[in-house]
DNA sequence: GAGCACACTTGAACGTGTTCAGGAAATTCT
DNA sequence: AGAATTTCCTGAACACGTTCAAGTGTGCTC
């Protein structure tokens, strides 16, 4: 578990950084959020609890890292499905699985973590239009499901789909977030559920029959983000 | 502007608290939730800090009291809509306009607010079983919304109708926080493009075409809720 | 290599939400 | 009415996130 992105950073700095990082993910997901506190993340890292706020403005800018290091591996995950399926719906499936699989020690407070993302100065707010390098990554790997797919779309489509793809993760992890079944069987269970419907009402939005319907809704969605 | 629900407790204890609400509303409204001190609050409502704590045992419990009055006011402002309007859509249109329209003041900081929704402990979590005096009391609104409207439904879609339009409106909310078009308009014309449909959608749902696809997603529903 | 600029680091201090041992006031009991 | 009990109230104290004036080190310039 090492540190992402680290720019322009003196060699003894940037281990300074990663330390941090390191400690906070670890008492992160031994103790939760709230009961990791600045002084003992500082302190694991071997460093005092001010030098903590010279690389992190924020215990919530934390998260941010915590956010781009899952990416990562969720993207090492998804390696190997993405690499085998060609069927849409089983790219997607396979991707969310991967992402749930990879969340599943922080499941006890992953609420406190994504309850973030509902807050409009949140970076990783579905609606508003900044990025934040860790959304901006994550719908890169659902661009990649999307385009590596057999499914054939329209380029309105095509276009519009790996942000929302993104967004129904976001929605799957909300569920998840809330599933108190063992082993989250419920969450998995919608991710199997749902994934085919997806790649199904892609499939079918090349109907002729459905232009209209489909023009309507992508100018809906264009309307909403603007 | 008054607290709403007080069991059992002596007239001046009921004042005490009343007094403390009012205050914290008033802070709220003023500064934003996290500006909003607690000593500050007690100190406007003549009483200690530590008897707020009495009465309340976080200030994240203050938000439900502001949620129960919210709803309290969105019942009376919908009153009329809902005695005039006879067709769903108009009356759920009607009663989402009132609903942002109350929450207007609150706009700056509202996210701080409803933030708390997505999280598995909060009683107000969509999907969580356990439930929150402000929410049963919001879905009962809508549940108003739907049977006091003359459309038809079968049963199955009319016992599940009232919990999936606060669903809906929850969404409005979440949409809401991040609208930043002046005077909400964005907001509205989502309100205004989305009841008329959600109502066609009820109407359509009595095609016996339909029926079984009507029957797979309540039993999707009734099964991720489960 | 002396001086300098700047990146890095420190720990005490501030204001916050929250707790708690204890005190005051009301209520009930006898 | 007086005692006992429960309800209500207090303010100091705690741990937390965060800030900041002041330090230390590192590399660069001349």
């Amino acid at each position: 578990m090492t540190s992402v992105a680290a720019p322009e950073l003196t060699p003894r700095a940037r281990q300074t950084r990663a330390a941090i990082v390191d400690a906070a993910l670890v008492l992160f997901r031994e103790r939760g959020y709230e009961a990791a506190t600045m002084r003992e993340i500082a302190s694991r890292a071997g460093v005092s609890t001010g030098n903590a706020y010279y690389y992190f403005s924020s215990k919530e800018e934390l998260i941010q890292e915590f956010y781009l290091i899952r990416h990562a591996e969720h993207l090492a995950a998804s390696r190997a499905v993405l690499a085998r399926e060609t069927e849409l719906g089983a790219r997607l499936r396979g991707t969310l699985r991967a992402l749930i699989d990879g969340l599943a020690p922080y499941q006890a407070f992953a609420g406190t973590f994504y309850k973030h993302a509902a807050e409009p100065s949140s970076p990783l707010s579905p609606f508003s239009k900044e990025s934040s390098p860790a959304r901006d990554a994550s719908i890169e790997l659902f661009r990649e499901v999307t385009e590596g797919s057999s499914a054939r779309m329209s380029e309105e489509v095509r276009q519009r789909l790996p942000e929302l793809l993104w967004l129904f993760s976001m929605g799957v992890i909300l569920y998840w977030v809330h599933d108190p079944s063992p082993g989250s069987a419920r969450t998995y269970h919608l991710i199997d559920v749902t994934a085919p419907v997806v790649a199904r009402l892609v499939a079918v939005s090349r109907l002729p029959m459905l232009r209209s319907t489909v023009r309507d809704i992508t100018r809906l969605i264009d309307d909403l983000r603007a």
